[in-house]
DNA sequence: GATGAATGAGGTTTCATTCAT
DNA sequence: TATGAATGAAACCTCATTCAT
């Protein structure tokens, strides 16, 4: 792929992670291969030894900040506990984490961005977002059959829950009452967690 | 605000309008200025007549953007009709401006990305999702009050809807499962609303 | 073509011109525009407003060396008098513009190197080249019709004395014996003359 | 001279041969040392080791072609037989070669433009010029010695004769007309020749 | 002798912005 | 108000060259 063959992974690493610190402090496109190249202490050049070029580096960065953010997701799936205790699990990283997803978001909605402009990267999000949902999925489905969810549909109710969380973090970020995201994010997630318990057939 | 007085109003809205087709054609950063005055066909040199610069461009775009999405939330606010026809009439103007909807994302996200990095912007936004909760708050105020929807946290149901939405959006987007953003938009509210009506104090 | 409409020719010119110069000096890789932009006291990014890269301006600058020389053959063409007087009136101006012939060697031979690898300097070559034929072919039929040359095939005979004489200047421009260019020319081509004129249908 | 004492002639050689295939191919500027020590897979830096750098390895190419076009020469010269024969046995040695010399043009016309801007390479090519020249001069002297030819001044007809296939070999190459280059340079030889035969002091 | 890695020194090109007309 | 022309400031990328191993 885009790190070349036959060349340090440290240095690739430490590019990758520079990177990631100065796009999201500048953004991409004021986000310049020296300013990334200083966050390691090498040359500008030494940079394209390990990346094709900044759309390449962008690529890369792109698949390290998502693989993490499913990595988080996973976690939660791995647990051990009910269905609803691992998703309470999963979205208390969020908030324990708060630094870090904030100081990513900028990042992140720049990848939303360029994703509907450039395919390559469209097609790692999409990745991302259909892994996202299929990780609730599993967990959902196992409430279901545990009898502690009513009889949802597992892909749509994660579909939902997914943009439920995606949602309350932008407005997170945004929002002038510095609501706390803790119980902003909780109460939201109860309501669609008693949704799921209540399920009644009644939805299309 | 950025326009400034005493100048072709017209001129000034059609180099808002060519801005917005070439900013979410080709992104902030790529979009020259060059771009946006071929569009109108006037020189380059022109917009500098009615605009300080890009960053005040971009900036009286953002305010034309959200504006006209607020327009149509406001629209479904003051439509006659019980809460539950108003929120149903405001989802479904999303699916009917699908093409509208799609074309916007990329500078939506560009503008969410960009407002954390530039207070002007971070504030047109902040505005926006505020008021934007604030028009479905009203709506779902008014459902309580008539005994509707159960005695729910109004404002918080409405960050919840909200939240909802724009995660939906965002999964529509990028779902290679060519879903019916229809379907899952219906299904997803259905499941919230359901929460509305059957609430019965047990979220945090 | 290249230098796009609507811009001061005189701009364009200096500009030619100026890349000639530093051209011819520098050679094609290790003038930098910048050299250009300097030698006409602009910026080096005003050259992009003439020219739409270092490649165009190269073409340019073969266009312009190139029917510059050709002008030198057809105005021998044009002078009255016989087809010898002509063809010696030719390689005179030759003689004469020395310096200028000189001067420019290094860029022609870059040229041919170059043409045999861009389409567009080939194209522009070939037909000098071939211009150049055809014009000392009017003149040696002119002389074969005048009974002054004997039966020769005039276009092979402009060849072969377009040839003898690209080849001489070669030879002038390297020879260390500092052959005076006059007498070596004069010799080679009354060489090729007296063949002419003595001509018997010998040759292949 | 360029390669340094010491060191594997074999990996020399290699890399000459490499450079020359680069350099047909891309032109010294476009050409990068990767790209030779590509062809020869080895490491870059290696060819330091043998050259000192581009600008030797440059010279070192211009060296093996030139001497290797000298070969030619001298092998025709090297044969029996007549003058006459011998000329003939020269240029058909050029046909038989076709691929080859057509492959090597771009890089010779380069030497041509660089050597007027480098000394070392300038030197190279007076000397091969020059050798040249004397090649064929010898030849002509021989066929004046032997009543073959008039009594010429064999080396001003030798430079004649060299200038005519040089400027042939360049007609050759950029004509459109796909003119046969045996019979162009057959008939223009056989014109020069012819002159040769039946001089009778009429020239300057 | 060979090489992986690094780098310094540019070079081309782009563009927001200015300004005289 | 409109614009043709110009420019300063970068940014991306390339590459010959060096050096420790």
């Amino acid at each position: 792929m885009s790190p070349k063959p036959n060349v340090s992974e440290m240095r690739t690493k430490q590019i990758i992670e520079a990177a990631i610190a100065v796009f999201a402090k500048k953004g991409f496109a004021r986000a310049t291969m020296e300013d990334v190249a200083n966050e390691v202490s090498i040359n500008k050049a030494t940079i394209y030894n390990y990346f094709d070029g900044k759309d390449a580096l962008i690529l890369a960065v792109a698949g390290e900040i998502l693989s993490r953010e499913l990595g988080d997701l996973q976690a939660a799936c791995d647990m051990p506990g009910t269905a609803t205790e691992r998703l309470n699990a999963f979205y208390e990283t969020l908030t324990v984490k708060e630094a870090d997803v904030l100081f990513l978001m900028p990042i992140l909605y720049e990848f939303y961005a360029l994703g509907l402009r450039r395919d390559d990267v469209r097609t790692i999000l999409a990745d991302f977002l259909s892994q996202s949902v299929s990780r609730l999925e599993a967990i959902i489905q196992a409430g279901v059959e545990d009898g502690e969810f009513g009889p949802v549909d597992a892909r749509k109710a994660a579909q939902a829950l997914t943009a439920l969380i995606d949602g309350i973090v932008l407005q997170w970020i945004y929002t002038s009452e510095k609501v706390d995201i803790n119980v902003q994010l909780r109460y939201s997630i109860q309501f669609v967690l008693q949704g799921l318990v209540n399920y009644k057939e009644e939805a299309a």
